[in-house]
DNA sequence: GACAAAAGTGAACTGATATTCATTTGAAAA
DNA sequence: TTTTCAAATGAATATCAGTTCACTTTTGTC
């Protein structure tokens, strides 16, 4: 009879697969996609280069299980504050601040998702991710605008707002030294996630005096 | 007598040096700076690709050069608003706006000089580039809270949202349709715009009932 | 026109990584 | 125990863009 794979066999197999899983998450945890190294990557998960690939057709592929993974966690944890059963506000403040907190707590972790050099694959990935969040944002919103808690707005554009000021606010250059945010940054945090709320009560759809910088484009 | 550098060739040399720097500048302009290979820029501008070593001494220092000229030519639009004797806030909502359309309708510029991944060099460069950003909104922001037009607020935080949400909203997978901002997305800009300013008018330091959410950061 | 120096050329080189594959190791069937 | 095939190995290879440099062409001086 032909060879026949043992169950034995078949956990060591899934042993391996989690163990260079976790060691790429490692890696990127530490230094971002491009710092993943295949070469890295095998050492740490103590196995040969060539053995990556019996796992995973390419590096793209690993990163891109890695990065589902990751994203996944952050996700759930934001859609399952987004579906309690409270009011839209609420849980609107509660989903910015948690999305804020765990950025700044994860900061290298949340580089790599949000802001740092990939290539293709990873940015597909990347959109998918961003997407979530928008769709999760633009949700509240529309919950606080059919409770009649704010007046009606583009959801879509605030939720849009609100995903690049969060990021922007807490990574890279414009956000406060990292050290200053050792603490978990809750002061910051709660600026940040002030803004976007009090962006959300600002009215409506009220333009007020027209500007006419638009003009001003070409040049 | 030994060689002399003559005015004609002086001349040629700095028109190759302006073609060179063309070409790039309209090759990232297309496709980022990824896309503006030694040797597409070489053959856009019409010389072999060892001449643009004659010129700049590697790829870094020529994109840094074409960013460095695209991105000063923004900073000042926006400088010169910021300048202008108007109150703060017509001056900001004029910055925004610019800010917002020029990003429009250079939709693939803004993408490299705001978020494509580049390494290290032009990260410097990007680096300064939402620096100065940063600080013109943040200069604007305190002459209102100086004004008293604004509650007094956090400007280097509420800047750095600025910066982020503008691009976010407008470049990337949370930006609306490209074609939907063909006509230069004035709706959608004005949008943008009005969400910041509604921020900003928000409402001071005052922290309403502080949300419990910053325990959920581990997970 | 002859010589020297600069400017220009582009094929070959380099370095950094991902990927392959001939070979070895280890586990299952006979 | 022997046979057989999956799994693992890691040195060798492939790739790809940036960079170099021996050579050609152009320009300036005498």
């Amino acid at each position: 009879m032909a060879y026949r794979r043992t169950d034995t066999v078949s956990a060591r197999l899934a042993d391996n697969r989690r163990g260079i899983l976790n060691a790429a998450r490692e890696l990127v945890a530490q230094g971002g996609f491009g710092a993943a190294q295949m070469t890295d990557v095998a050492r740490r998960a103590g196995v040969a280069t060539g053995t990556l690939y019996r796992y995973f057709p390419s590096k793209e592929e690993l990163c891109r299980q890695v990065f589902r993974e990751v994203s996944a966690r952050e996700m759930n944890v934001l859609a399952g504050i987004a579906a309690e059963d409270r009011p839209a506000l609420d849980r609107l403040r509660d989903v910015l601040t948690t999305f804020a907190s765990r950025a700044v707590s994860g900061r290298r972790l949340a580089y790599a998702l949000l802001a740092e050099p990939v290539d293709d694959g990873l940015t597909e990935e990347r959109t998918r991710f961003r997407r979530v969040h928008g769709e999760i944002f633009a949700g509240l919103l529309d919950d606080a605008v059919a409770e009649g808690t704010i007046a009606p707005l583009n959801t879509k554009i605030a939720a849009a707002c609100i995903s690049g000021a969060i990021p922007t606010a807490l990574i890279g250059p414009l956000a406060p030294q990292s050290h200053e945010l050792d603490d978990g940054g809750p002061k910051v945090v709660d600026e940040i996630v002030h803004f976007c709320l009090a962006a959300i009560h600002g009215g409506g759809t009220g333009h007020k005096t027209k500007a006419k910088a638009e003009q001003r484009v070409s040049a």
